[in-house]
DNA sequence: ATTGGTGCAAATGCTTTGCATAAAG
DNA sequence: CTTTATGCAAAGCATTTGCACCAAT
């Protein structure tokens, strides 16, 4: 079973406070400040198995780095395709998903998930800038 | 531009003529059969290429490797959460996904794509067997 | 006392890159 | 001749793992 150590109750915390979707190292960063000599390889470690446990969710999306949220409440994501960064997203009820597909070649559909990508604020004004630059 | 060389044709005829979605390093396999002496870095650095070119599609997904599709036609996909391979999959003609979104927090939304994940028929009788045993 | 957790460094796995040489246009 | 491409080996990057020590139950 999981015991409640110094350092999992510290990245717990730093998460469930956050309301940004941070990659491993961002947490890392954030919790050192409170437990300097926390290993990155821990945080690691912590957010696999708070993931598994279901007390965190593992954000898995194309690209370099997995991402983690806090909040395990059902909601979707937008993702920015410059920077990596990802938002919550509010949906409309819809229908199942799962009926969309006529054929499956045989698979077993588990999951059916609308995976939205686009530009966040931030990176919208930066391709602004570039236009007017050249 | 692009240059028309041995290794690119290769990689271009062998992946048009698979209905598979195979890793670079599964297509290296390959092709080394007919250019013993080709490079993995070669591989990857066509696969790429090609598909900024629009020649082939990559398809990201989060887990491992990517995987490269010759056939870039539209259509969705299903990746096995078990093995990862990934099959085509036909899906019912339906609203703009994008129109689901409520509220997007200020992104500027590019793309909605349902993503499928599930059981291949292989895994699924793998696991059936597993019950057996455990 | 007995697990499970930690820090560290090293290893892993996929992918990319630097560089000298070779081939395409 | 001037790019662009290639092969090789080395580097990169995110993540995982082996191991000796430490801490929670």
């Amino acid at each position: 079973m999981l015991r409640m150590t110094n350092q999992r109750e510290v990245i717990i915390e730093e998460l469930k406070r956050l309301n940004s979707h941070p990659t491993a190292d961002e947490l890392y960063e954030i919790v050192r400040k409170r437990l300097p000599h926390i290993s990155l390889a821990t945080v690691y470690r912590n957010l696999e198995q708070l993931s598994e446990a279901g007390i965190i969710k593992k954000l898995e999306y194309p690209g370099r780095q997995k991402r983690f949220d806090g909040n395990t409440s059902e909601h979707s994501h937008i993702k920015c395709i410059k920077c990596g960064r990802i938002a919550d997203v509010a949906v409309k009820p819809r229908s199942d998903l799962k009926d969309m597909i006529d054929d499956a070649m045989g698979f077993k559909v588990l999951e059916a998930k609308i995976d939205f990508t686009g530009l966040c604020p931030e990176c919208q004004r930066g391709m602004q800038l570039e236009g007017l630059r050249g």
